[in-house]
DNA sequence: TGAAATGTTGGGGCG
DNA sequence: ACGCCCCAACATTTC
């Protein structure tokens, strides 16, 4: 196996798979040729979801890091902005590149894009090749029996599951060959990732970006917490949550390392690794959200059930502000809300109290909720966030029925019955004593002199009732649904 | 991956 | 000892 220096390079474009282990393209690609590293940034390319703040934070440290990496296999990442097929063409021009390799992308509109953009180049003799580097199972790899998509969780996943188990993951290359002639690279701070983001310092407090320390939280959650995960997965203020959403997003670990790691994790602990783990489940549901948006990709900006269409929304931007703040009165509310400011997530069951809180208590649309958190979350994602606010808000595929509707005080009871997780982001309510805490406006006068809260000036009256704001979400969607 | 209303049961206090 | 009431603790039903 000689080093073919002389043959062309080929071109390795790196999208929401910033890694080099387990990372298809990479590895095809650099099999006896030398390679040419390219992210390119063109956030207009992404339809009507351009990557939003928390995400650009992300995304500038996640590029730092893999240049890094690859400058330490005698590489380096090339960076160029958009139009992506005419940087693609000039690349190829300038280096002699004769190949494109990539990894998939699913979301409806850059899919379209990557369709035109492989078949111009084709046209203009460079070759393409594509892989799966993102998902255990791609959207047209299952379906039903009787033909078409899932719309239901429990089945597709088991189906899957009744497929062959994942591939496993594939080495990083220990060596990467230079081309002959690299491409000029922009500079990383003329995409401006980092302009006005003023959430920095608490992002920088809670999260490190890069493929490394994507693989130390998985082996610290894996041998720590792995095995209370069931339990501790609902704890909301709890060290039990792998956090490893945002290094999943942008690709910095894949499915199939994680898959590989619970299954070894599991083994000899007395049941099969894949079909009854817990957190492999929620992988799942990953899995059926990009299912769902490959096969139905108008739900980003419409309801799958149709019936929701002409659901009266309320458009109250002050209510919806409130929320956005932190400042509707609910203490669980608030608290994640502050939390999503502030580190730029929160946990699933944070994410479900407040998805139900918007969408019924204050009727508003699961769409302006989306797009809060499309801004907010550093590990914003297409399809996870559509298949997240259909599910509360109940219009969409294997949906909450529309009578569930989440009673903040009692989840905070339930899943955070010491009530740190208020103390940590409501420091007002911290004096207030137990039950209170959870429900300030019903605590006697005097335990609020003493614990020092003025409602509605130290912390705001609630914004809605939770008893009549139910009632009167459960008559609307009852009424819907008879229509 | 609910919550609240309603129904049932069983133990203890009490006449 | 017995019936009655109260009420927690569950279970079931309904939205």
């Amino acid at each position: 196996m000689g080093r073919h220096q002389s043959s062309a390079p080929k071109i390795v474009w790196f999208r929401r798979d910033l890694r080099l282990a387990d990372h298809p393209a990479l590895f095809n690609a650099a099999q006896n040729h030398p390679i040419i590293p390219v992210f390119i940034w063109a956030p207009d390319e992404e339809g009507d979801w351009p990557p939003g703040a928390a995400s650009r934070w992300w995304l500038h440290h996640a590029l730092t890091n893999l240049d890094k990496s690859l400058r330490g296999l005698g590489s380096c990442l090339v960076l160029r902005s958009g139009p992506t097929l005419a940087a693609l063409k000039a690349l190829a021009r300038e280096s002699g590149a004769t190949a494109v390799y990539w990894n998939r992308r699913y979301e409806p509109a850059v899919s379209e894009r990557d369709q035109r953009i492989e078949d111009d180049l084709r046209a203009n003799g460079i070759d393409v090749e594509s892989y799966n580097g993102s998902l255990l199972y791609e959207p047209w790899t299952v379906a039903k029996k009787a033909g078409g998509p899932f719309q239901v969780f429990t089945p597709f996943w088991k189906t899957c599951l009744a497929q062959d188990p994942p591939a496993a993951p594939l080495p990083a290359p220990h060596v990467l060959q230079q081309p002959a002639i690299w491409p000029r690279s922009e500079g990383l701070d003329s995409f401006s990732l980092h302009a006005h983001m003023n959430r920095a310092e608490g992002f920088c407090a809670s999260w490190n970006p890069g493929e490394k320390e994507a693989q130390n939280q998985l082996k610290s959650f894996v041998s720590k917490s792995l095995r209370s995960y069931a339990e501790a997965r609902d704890h909301i203020n709890g060290d039990g949550l792998s956090r490893l959403s945002p290094h999943v997003h942008f690709g910095e670990i894949g499915p199939r390392q994680i898959w590989k790691a619970v299954e070894k994790a599991s083994r000899g602990q007395g049941y099969s690794a894949a079909k009854d783990n817990p957190f492999l489940r929620q992988l799942g549901w990953r899995e059926f959200s990009y299912h769902l948006l490959f096969h139905f990709p108008h739900t980003p900006q419409q309801p799958l059930r149709t019936r929701f269409k002409a659901f009266p929304w309320e458009s109250d931007a002050a209510a919806l502000t409130a929320w956005q703040q932190g400042q509707t009165g609910i203490p669980l509310v608030d608290a994640a809300m502050r939390q999503l400011w502030c580190e730029g997530w929160m946990p699933n069951r944070a994410r479900m109290v407040v998805a139900s809180y918007l969408t019924k208590n204050m009727l508003i649309s699961w769409r302006d909720g989306a797009a809060w958190f499309w801004d907010t979350l550093v590990d914003a994602d297409l399809a996870n966030n559509t298949l997240g606010w259909q599910w509360t808000s109940g219009c969409g595929a294997d949906a909450a029925p529309y009578f569930r509707i989440f009673n903040p005080i009692n989840q905070a009871v339930k899943f955070d019955p010491d009530g740190h997780y208020i103390d940590r982001w409501i420091p007002a309510l911290r004096k207030l004593p137990l039950p209170w805490r959870f429900k300030p406006w019903e605590a006697p006068p005097q335990v609020l002199s003493e614990a020092g809260v003025a409602l509605g000036t130290t912390y705001p009256e609630p914004w809605v009732d939770l008893r009549f704001s139910r009632e009167r979400a459960l008559a609307m969607y009852r009424q819907m649904r008879q229509q």
